[in-house]
DNA sequence: ACCTATGTTGACATCGTTGTCAGGGTGACA
DNA sequence: TGTCACCCTGACAACGATGTCAACATAGGT
């Protein structure tokens, strides 16, 4: 039992015969991999009619359905999706390309499972990339994904401007920007409202009687580390509180960078009596310097963005949670319905911040304790 | 200044001619992506010119290669990867897929970052995906992947058997099981040493004098789950504990589960002084039923994989810590070492645990502390 | 028996790229 | 001046799939 494949040429009369031995057992038929020629000479139909049954297109007979689905199971057969793109009509290659912190932050993970699971339910699937707050990174993973042909991207970015995404924009591929509002460029956005959840976060502890607040915030190219700041002067201001000598610390990207900065914030002549920090890892690092110093229990102390187990902690840690699940989940969306057709104005999407209180955020200040 | 292309055709003297008008400016040519056509008519080469240059071939004169790269950029040229892959020689997509247990899972995390960190220093992009511990989401995924022709697998897995996947590795895609070994078949594997780690744990228990210490653990059809319940009770059988009245509780996946069943046992009649918890979920479930009853204090809890902040609790959390991020590490060089000809035989890496004590693992039993 | 409507099928061009190959230009050397 | 080698270049087929279209078989109506 030999199968053969014949492969005809546009030249007339010149034929190439390719052999192929038995494909059920030959180690040359199971080692390159089956496609749809294959599985038309097994079937003995034509490579149009296998088309037509991997992809469900009716006006096929029973039978004929039957023959093509048994050489593909035989063959363990699997349709090149990237191959079927180049001439399908949408060109979808029904995938989508993510760009988060990194993959292994809490806030990002969060993003990106309930990214996977909208794509999931309509068969994408989904890269995922790390930004690291690198320009380059940011510039590179875009570009991948655009050689990839991904349908749509949903980003972090940390770039100046994104204006190199206009082209892009323009030829219909959704650009989503989840977490930081693009710059240079308008498209459809997922933030929390970063002013207003700082703002709310200060006056939490405002309101509680301090008014030597510090501001432990990331670098200053980062678009909500801006905000933040933002949101944190503003509501010192609107309380009268002299914003010239408010220590704001800015520049803090990790655990241990934030935790020298509050250790030698406290070690200070004159410690802030509370701090808002303004990122989850900057909060776990103040949490670490706070613990060290012994000073946990007297210095109050509110982040934004939550903190796994943030409620097991003595004292509990107050935040201003974001809500990670419902950005990702808003983002996919948001790309989808753009793939569906959909042609509005390109909107930013604003999911709105939580308090919640767990014991640091309501440390009152020193003296009055 | 009208930019035409000319399609030429197989039949002799038929000519189809595709005009665009300016491609710089007019909203048509922004609309559709450009092509290495698009580039080469501009540029005045032809096609195969603009692939050398974007591929970096040599032998294209410097003149010739700054025409191209001009257009390209005049034109936003992004190439086609997959399209190339069609016939380059390699056939290699430059993609990887990851399945982990849920991207949002702080171990799936860090696998998840090293995968990319080794990934993309090859110029590799990857696909994450979360299993759910679901059979047919693992099916899913893989097949997703296969239809993208990934260049390898990097896998969790948790169906019965994965002997599907023999005619893929057949064909030469290099398949890597992480964290759990695969059944039914033999390929790469990168884990922890389950039953070890968990001895090691029960040990450290014992040695403080621990008897009544009982067992959480994740489903059985886990195979870490199952190993881990080996070296459970393998140790306290060495020990000279008689196992039969040992509290094994299976079957918990989740914080909520966790912390329920630790509640029921620990308001049993007889409740343990030490629990070993076999997974970081079901840790911090147990975590929350024993400060919710008052016995974080009283009772012992050393967990496997470590948890956030664990150190930060009080008391500390004790557990045997996993390095996800050296297996992720590692079972992307293993991907990358077969793609790069590596033909050895099938190799089982064990990344090994260690025991860091934080408190919650000395705590001695009631009426001897 | 004849025509038409409908269902089934496969040949062929095509998607965007790379491999092959052959043709032409240039410079070195005899 | 002729030969040869080398560099540059582009026409063409091919990769694995789908869209188009025409051919054919079958059934139904006259």
């Amino acid at each position: 039992m030999l199968m053969c494949i014949v492969k005809s040429h546009t030249h007339i009369g010149d034929r190439i015969v390719t052999s192929l031995s038995d494909a059920t057992s030959s180690p040359d038929a199971a080692r390159s991999r089956p496609t749809m020629r294959h599985v038309a000479a097994l079937a003995g139909v034509g490579v149009k009619t296998v088309s037509r049954v991997i992809n469900g297109e009716p006006n096929v007979s029973a039978a004929t359905i039957a023959k093509v689905n048994a050489a593909a199971r035989t063959l363990d057969y699997q349709p090149d999706l990237h191959a079927g793109n180049l001439r399908r009509a949408d060109g979808r290659t029904r995938t989508l390309g993510l760009l988060v912190g990194s993959v292994d932050n809490p806030f990002a993970g969060a993003v990106h499972r309930a990214v996977e699971d909208v794509a999931l339910s309509r068969g994408v699937a989904v890269f995922a990339s790390s930004l690291d707050d690198d320009p380059d990174r940011e510039q590179e993973a875009v570009s991948a994904f655009l050689r990839r042909r991904v349908d749509g991207l949903i980003l972090t970015t940390v770039s100046g401007s994104q204006a190199y995404l206009a082209p892009e924009l323009r030829r219909g591929t959704p650009v989503v920007f989840v977490d930081r509002e693009p710059a240079g460029i308008t498209s459809d956005s997922v933030v929390s409202d970063n002013a207003d959840g700082a703002a709310l976060a200060t006056r939490h502890l405002l309101e509680r009687g301090h008014r030597r607040v510090a501001y432990l915030g990331d670098r200053h190219v980062i678009q909500t580390a801006r905000e933040r700041r933002r949101g944190f002067l503003e509501e010192l201001g609107r309380a009268g509180v002299a914003t010239r000598d408010v220590p704001v610390i800015e520049g803090l990207h990790d655990e241990e960078t934030a935790r020298l900065a509050t250790l030698e914030l406290l070690e200070s002549p004159t410690p802030p009596t509370a701090i808002f920090s303004s990122q989850n890892l900057v909060t776990i690092g103040a949490i670490r310097a706070l613990r060290q110093l012994g000073r946990h229990r007297d210095t109050a102390l509110v982040g934004f963005d939550d903190v796994p187990l943030a409620d097991l902690l003595d004292p509990g840690i107050t935040v201003v949670a974001q809500d990670p699940q419902r950005i990702g989940r808003t983002a996919a969306e948001r790309v989808f319905a753009r793939l569906d057709g959909d042609h509005e104005p390109a909107a930013r999407t604003i999911v709105p911040t939580r308090l919640i209180e767990r014991g640091s955020g309501e440390i009152l200040p020193r003296g009055e304790g």
